[in-house]
DNA sequence: CCTACCGATCGGTAGG
DNA sequence: CCTACCGATCGGTAGG
């Protein structure tokens, strides 16, 4: 048998991780405690501090454990190889789920990533990148078009606006499911793309005209 | 001449909720001190007390400043009387163009709402429930039929993502402007409008059939 | 010499 | 409007 940590160790960490994310994405990072934190876990704070190193440990793990989790989303969706509409409707149905089965890192990623250190930030937005890159990629297979290039990413970031700003909302308990609202999302999105025009000005300043 | 505070005093304040809100809207309320505050307004921190009661009074006047203004932005609009499609278009260029002259305001209202006290809080989110519905008005006025009604409500919040999420992507030094962006947001909300049907859980929660 | 913790308290800083 | 502080609590770690 391996030496090492006891067999509980990781589940430990693990529901740690949960209850440090529930208790950020209600105070907030920096209004949350190491001690409400441990009283939360039901363990002293010694003993959390046998798990994570730090405050700032707590967070980063959060947040990349969650930023990975979508990035691995993006790719089993592009292992399904769909024809371009579905594969971006296949995205989004993904990811309102994956959002709403982890609401709390979510509401964390999306509101105390400031309190990252300058390297561990830049790491997490490097894989909140990839992932806006895959939108804005399946966006692009939809509307190929050479002059909607320039709204690929500003598209891709009012489709992720209406999704982030659902659980600002939508209560878990309310009439509504996450669910009901996700096709909802995209038949608002694909029909609205028929829709937008590129501003000039947004053209001109992405492909400047050569003088 | 009136007894009573300075001349100075008014602006004075205005100047330190405007500096309170820049600090919030970076790291958070629980994650500014009043030390910082003061610093940052060139005074001393009995200085600072002389002009706001607690670090909590600052929180609740530059949420209150700023919805209050929302709502005045709503009633200018409705003054307008304008023709349904163009009424909800104007209101969304409004809020784009303030949210854009207040970002810091919007960001401590969006993230900071939870450290109000809670007789606080309902007074602002009441402010906000009326903004809300003064949207969603507007857009039954666009899609009066009935089977629509019960999205009204999530569409508008569907509308307020696209627009509340651009200020943590657009750059104001950036090749795309918010006044570039409100016509885009406009034209891909009523384009997607035609394409939006009622999901079949959410009528019969909403109209629930009677046995 | 390892792990998994405990009760108590460290040096600093918070809001006031 | 300053220096000088308070009660309490912060994140983190000591010895056992």
């Amino acid at each position: 048998m391996a030496r090492g940590r006891s067999a509980g160790y990781d589940d430990q960490r693990e529901a740690i991780l949960a209850q440090a994310a529930a208790l950020f994405a209600q105070q907030g990072y920096t209004g949350t405690s190491m001690n409400a934190v441990a009283a939360a876990c039901g363990v002293s704070k010694p003993a959390l501090y046998h798990y994570v190193r730090d405050k700032q440990a707590l967070l980063v793990q959060i947040c990349e454990a969650h930023v990975d989790r979508l990035q691995q989303l993006v790719a089993a969706v592009e292992a399904q190889a769909l024809p371009p509409e579905a594969h971006l409707r296949e995205l989004i149905v993904r990811f309102v789920k994956a959002y709403a089965a982890a609401q709390n890192e979510h509401r964390v990623l999306t509101e105390d990533e400031k309190f990252l250190s300058d390297a561990e930030r830049e790491r997490v937005r490097e894989g909140e990148r990839r992932v806006v890159s895959a939108f804005a990629r399946a966006l692009a297979a939809v509307r190929p078009d050479e002059d909607f290039a320039a709204l690929h990413k500003p598209l891709t970031m009012l489709l992720f606006g209406m999704i982030n700003w659902m659980f600002t909302w939508l209560k878990p308990d309310g009439p509504i499911s996450h669910a009901d609202m996700a096709p909802v999302v995209a038949d608002l999105f694909f029909g609205g793309l028929q829709a937008v025009r590129v501003p000039t000005a947004t053209a001109e300043s992405v492909f400047p005209t050569t003088p």
